[in-house]
DNA sequence: TATTATTTTGTTATCGGTAACAATAAAATA
DNA sequence: TATTTTATTGTTACCGATAACAAAATAATA
């Protein structure tokens, strides 16, 4: 490997004219400068990152924790961090926690000891509490993407849960639904806890009293909700909901594939509506109705401000930024049958 | 930051000797073990792997660089990458290069600086040389993914481009199409290069000569293909083809859009193929017939071939794995029209 | 118990850079 | 020309860990 020594040796200065140089520093004299540069080109030099992390206390490395990127929401929040990170001139290390908490411990420590300068990352749940703490303990700046751990603050950016239940659910209402069931996440999500009370409080305002049956929890993975539907739809006459509202894409996509096993159509026996997008390339087939959170702005932005904690460019106080959806309405959504 | 020499002070040891409890050296006293154990628990020392790699050469990060983490044939590449990597015990690092050679070279610079210690790489093209030149001459270890630079070998891991064509341009001609356009991307890309042999082969094997009209070279983003599908459906009644063959996803895409734009029915009017499947999630509304290749499994082997070369593992010769791909026949694909 | 062998621990130098200070060369001033 | 400033360059020590060798502590043997 060439080093600054071999730089010099061969330039005839020494190591930190050499140093200097790379650093651009302004008192070098024009001609020791060339000389320099002419012997770093000709022996292919490439500084050393490792080394210079040794003094500067600093890796340019961050990294991105979150649950999957193969959804397509983390996907699109992982370009935008990836964007900004090159931008800025760091690299970005990703992590998949499959919402495992365990996994995400390690996740962390692996980091810690990697030397990442920061971290953007989707917590898992309240069980994160324990290694979110250790990045503060150490110092290592990092930034809430889609949920927060509130015990813990630190700057987050998230959409904006209520604005967007509330237009989902009343984009049910206006339809004619007043029996609608809310399959959610898990309630350790802070994301998750804020929909469920957005959607309570726009059935109510509404006048519909919310109904428990309808309330499901469950998780945010791809998995079979087989169950879950077959209770929903086994209701007594009368009982069953006319509308699913489900708080992100893989459940969405779930409960269309309950429903078809069930051999129930949507949207004329069901309307199904979700959070975020399942489709990466959404405009040929576009099927779904659904309430798209700008994904790929929250990797932008939440890098921007993870970057300017590391560069100590930031306030003290935290900043929470929400970032309001759009709502899309395709043909999984329609009025509910007559007799209903 | 709590530093070997800070346990060493507290536990009454020399730092070496903390270093040897760190790396489970077996010539440790017990005693001497647990007590330092415990020093290092009760301070939360965690190792500082710049440090450590000065001396041992090695990062333990790898990076992945791909043309885009947006197209889910990526998004499934990288999924694999990191599980194997994680495994393994290296970091991941996503660069996207947008196809683009310039910003590939940009990485590459990037990542050699960082110190990667190997690279999965989807080059961009025949201008990829130049760069894959510099890794070679660093002796950074890495494996072509998807494509190849035939002029500078190394282990590569891709689909298997003339069976999987040739699955395609047979489904097609055994629906009873003869004449079917080829979509493909930049002939600077081995992939490429190898679907359109594959693809002239088979329909001479079937007695159709290879019409130069209906063989187009675009590129493999995501874009506007209003202009070349309207040209292919202008062409003479009775010119116009009945089928059109996508090289990947995002053109199969683009290509139902445009005819989408042009009001002609898709399969009535255009039977439309392609390569890799463009839904991340695709059970809920299935439409395009298609070729999927392995793309976790390439990630996931590829990262294997990477690391078995980092740690010297692999045999001196370079190895290629060739995955086969599966036909998904969905309800783009259907007989011609008659008087076509 | 003295001596040798074996365990276990400590010292020193090094990895490739850079900060802090020292020294030299060139330019400005007396 | 001698002296002071200023512009450049060089030296030394250090970042945190480890390899290579040295030394001390303990156990085994005579």
């Amino acid at each position: 490997m060439v080093t600054i020594y071999d730089i010099a040796k061969r330039a005839n200065v020494s190591p930190m004219t050499v140093s200097r140089v790379i650093n651009k520093s302004p008192l070098i004299k024009e001609s020791t400068r060339l000389k320099v540069e002419a012997v770093i080109r000709e022996l292919d030099y490439v500084p050393n990152k490792q080394a210079r992390s040794l003094t500067s206390k600093e890796t340019r490395l961050v990294a991105l924790v979150i649950p999957d990127i193969s959804n397509p929401f983390f996907t699109n929040v992982a370009r935008g961090a990836e964007d900004k990170a090159l931008q800025l001139g760091y690299h970005l290390i990703l992590g998949n926690t499959d919402e495992n908490p365990d996994k995400e411990s390690q996740y962390i420590n692996m980091l810690m000891s990697a030397g990442v300068d920061g971290v953007l990352l989707v917590p898992s749940g309240e069980a994160s509490a324990s290694h979110v703490k250790k990045l503060v303990k150490r110092n290592i700046p990092f930034v809430y993407v889609d949920r927060t751990i509130p015990q813990v603050p630190a700057d987050s950016i998230s959409g904006d849960n209520f604005q967007t239940t509330r237009q989902l659910t009343q984009h049910l209402i206006a339809l004619g639904h007043r029996k609608i069931a809310l399959i959610n996440g898990p309630s350790s999500l802070s994301n998750v806890r804020e929909r469920d009370q957005a959607f309570r409080e726009t059935l109510q305002l509404a006048g519909i009293e919310p109904n428990p049956a309808y309330m499901i929890e469950t998780h945010f993975k791809q998995d079979n909700l087989g169950e879950i539907i077959a209770k929903l739809v086994s209701l007594q006459q009368g009982e069953r909901p006319t509308a699913i509202l489900a708080a992100n894409n893989f459940i969405g996509v779930n409960t269309l594939r309950a429903l078809r096993t069930l051999q129930i159509r949507v949207p004329e026996e069901m309307a199904v509506t979700c959070f975020d997008d399942p489709d990466m390339i959404p405009d040929y087939n576009p099927f779904l109705t659904v309430a798209k959170q700008p994904a790929y702005d929250m990797g932008f932005l939440g890098m921007q401000l993870l970057i300017e904690r590391i560069q100590s460019g930031a306030p003290a106080a935290t900043r929470k930024i929400v970032l309001p959806s759009e709502l899309i309405i395709r043909s999984s959504t329609g009025k509910p049958q007559d007799g209903n």
